[in-house]
DNA sequence: TGTCAGTATCGACATCTATCGACATCTATC
DNA sequence: GATAGATGTCGATAGATGTCGATACTGACA
């Protein structure tokens, strides 16, 4: 998933094929992604001040329950998407960093986006 | 999904919570993303030369039968990623314009790397 | 029209996943 | 230590998904 240049001007994606191994770490990364639930926890985690936001603020703002965020939540840290904090009674969930959503950005991004 | 400021500088999904409407296109994108076969396949495509690639291609470099290419091609057709066109008895995928993935790379683009 | 190659669809199956309720674990506070 | 609140885990279940073999469709060509 990090490989050297994944952060550089252009994406590998659109570069050269790629192999198995390679997809197979970025692939469980957007199937994180790829849940409506956990995107709109990335995105409340992501905007959240301080970058950051215990689950009792998530369990708030959604329609499921709190195992399901739990469940939820394991995911995206298992994708290396997020991390988490105990502090006191409360954990707290913070963008990974080096960030991988960045490192998802740069891979999708084309060279005529590049170019243009 | 493209909505008006997709392509900004700034990436909404970490401006500011997302909605449950406005989720659901974008995780059906990284759903359709979230799979290796899938993930090989838009690399393959993309990186074709041409931009495009026939099924031929696909199956050629594939270890998963024809049939299964057939439903993945589908999946990201439907996930608004590809496009199909027949040309005598080949058909031909290529990425759709305006870029799918490039609203998908610019949506995970996050403050900090902005700035930095 | 008949045949063939390329591609899509269908039905079936095994596996994965999202969700829930119940319960366990951890921390603070009394 | 006992209690309460916050969070994670477990087991169950319904639905989604990836894969395959068989088959249908489509265009080219004889």
């Amino acid at each position: 998933m990090d490989g050297p240049n994944l952060l550089e001007c252009c994406s590998p994606l659109a570069r050269e094929p790629l192999g198995e191994q390679q997809t197979s770490e970025m692939a469980r990364a957007f199937k994180a992604l790829g849940d409506p639930v956990r995107l709109r926890i990335v995105s409340l985690v992501a905007s959240h001040e301080g970058g950051e936001a215990c689950v009792c603020d998530l369990t708030a703002g959604f329609e499921v329950g709190q195992p399901t965020i739990s469940h939820h939540l394991k995911v995206l840290k298992q994708a290396g998407l997020l991390t988490s904090e105990r502090r006191a009674s409360w954990v707290y969930y913070r963008r990974i960093v080096p960030d991988r959503l960045a490192g998802l950005s740069a891979l999708l991004r084309l060279p005529a986006e590049v170019a243009g």
